[in-house]
DNA sequence: GTTCTTTATTGGACTTGTCCTATACTCGTT
DNA sequence: AACGAGTATAGGACAAGTCCAATAAAGAAC
C-alpha cells in the first residue's frame, strides 16, 4: 500500500497525529498528486501500529480531544527505505475524462466542444493553483524549515504537475481545434446515441 | 460507477459477451487509459441486468462453453446518453512515482538519479506503443469498419495519452538534469534515512 | 444566542477493484 | 501423450477507498 509509505515517510521527519498528516501533510502538500481519505489514514496508522512499524502517545490537551501522536520505529525506517530502494509504479492511470470524450462520439459535435472547453477549464484552473498556491507553500515551506534538498524534490514534483497540465491544455486545444473543424459525421447503425 | 457506463458505451454498439468486452473492448482498445478486471465487468454486466439496462441471452456453443450475449436496453441507452450529457470528471488522478520521488530526498543523488532512469525508460516504452500498436489499432479499427467519427475520437484520445507522456519525458529530463548538477545535500535531523 | 469553523478521533456501511481459483472443451506445440 | 493457450463464465476472499455520522469543546461570526 502506497499510503502506508506515505504515512511512514511524513512520519520520519518526526512524530505526528493523523490530524496532522491528513490536513498538513496530505491535503496540503502532496494534495496535487496523492489525496488521502480521512478515515483511511486512521486507519492505516492503526494497522501501522499493529505492526509496530509506529508507536503511539496520547497526549491529553484542555478544551480539545486528545491528540494520538504517532512516532516512526527503527522497523519503520527499514521499511520505508526498502520501499524507496524499489522501483516505482508508472502503470499509467485511469482517466475518466478520456472514457468520457471516447463515448461522446456519440454526441453532435457541439457537445463534445462543451465537454472539451469544460476540461479545458478546469486544467487551466489547476494549472494556475500549481503556479500560485502549490508554488508558495513550498516556498513558505524551505524558508521556514531550510531543508533545501526537500524543497528541491518538492520542487521537482510540482513540475510534474505543470508539465501534464500543460501538456493537457495544449492537447484540449488541438482536439477543439479538429472538432471545430469538423468531425465526420455519425453513421447510421447504433453509433448514435443522442441527437438532441 | 464508470466501468458501468463504459460498457453501456461498448455495448450501444452492438451486443457482446463479457469476454468480448474484457478482451476486445477494454484491453485492446481502451486499455492505455482505462482498465477493467475480469471479474468487475462480469459482476457489472450481472448488475446492469439486474437493473435492466441490458438483457442477456444464453448462445449455447459447441466445444466451447456457453456465450453470455448481452445487449443494451433502451433504458440503458438513456442511462448512457445521461451519463454523456454530464460534465466529466477531471479530477487529477493519484501518481504513486510522484509519491516515491518525493519521499525519495532521503536517497542519495545516485539513488535518485536511478528512480529517474527507470521511469524515462518506462515512459519512452509506453510512447513507443502508443505510436506503433495503439495508433495502428485504430487505423485497422477505421479501415474494417469505416465508422470515420469514432475513429477520429479515438484518434484523440491517442493524442492525450501521446501528450501526457512526451510531456512527463521532457519533464524527467529536466529532472535528471537538476540532479545531476546537484542537490542540496540532505540534513542531519531525519532527514536521511538511507545513506547506503 | 445560535450557528459555523477548527481541532481530533473513531466506527459503520458501502463501493470498487484485485487476485486467485474452478470448470470445461478445443487446438496447437513439444 | 502431455502441456499450455484460447474461449467462456463465475465465485470467494480480500484490499483499498469513500461517505457519513457521532462525540466534544473552544472560539469566532452573525
Amino acid at each position: 500500500m502506497a499510503l502506508e509509505h506515505a504515512i511512514l515517510g511524513f512520519l520520519s521527519a518526526g512524530p505526528m497525529t493523523g490530524y496532522d498528516l491528513k490536513t498538513r501533510c496530505f491535503d496540503e502538500t502532496v494534495g496535487h498528486f496523492w489525496t488521502a481519505d480521512q478515515a483511511q489514514v486512521y486507519r492505516t496508522l492503526e494497522k501501522l501500529d499493529q505492526r509496530r512499524l509506529t508507536r503511539s502517545k496520547i497526549v491529553p490537551q484542555r478544551g480539545r480531544p486528545d491528540r494520538k501522536l504517532y512516532t516512526i520505529t527503527a522497523k519503520g525506517r527499514e521499511a520505508l527505505a526498502d520501499w524507496l530502494r524499489q522501483p516505482a509504479d508508472i502503470a499509467p492511470s485511469r482517466d475518466p475524462f478520456l472514457l468520457h470524450l471516447f463515448f461522446a462520439s456519440a454526441l453532435p459535435d457541439t457537445a463534445v466542444l462543451e465537454l472539451l472547453g469544460h476540461a479545458r477549464e478546469g486544467h487551466q484552473r489547476r494549472l494556475e493553483h500549481l503556479r500560485a498556491d502549490v508554488a508558495r507553500d513550498i516556498d513558505d515551506w524551505t524558508a521556514a524549515t531550510g531543508r533545501r534538498r526537500d524543497g528541491e524534490i518538492r520542487r521537482l514534483t510540482l513540475g510534474a504537475g505543470l508539465a501534464v497540465t500543460r501538456g493537457t491544455i495544449d492537447w484540449l486545444d488541438d482536439c477543439i481545434e479538429a472538432v471545430r473543424g469538423g468531425l465526420p459525421p455519425a453513421q447510421d447503425g447504433g453509433d448514435q446515441i443522442c441527437s438532441s
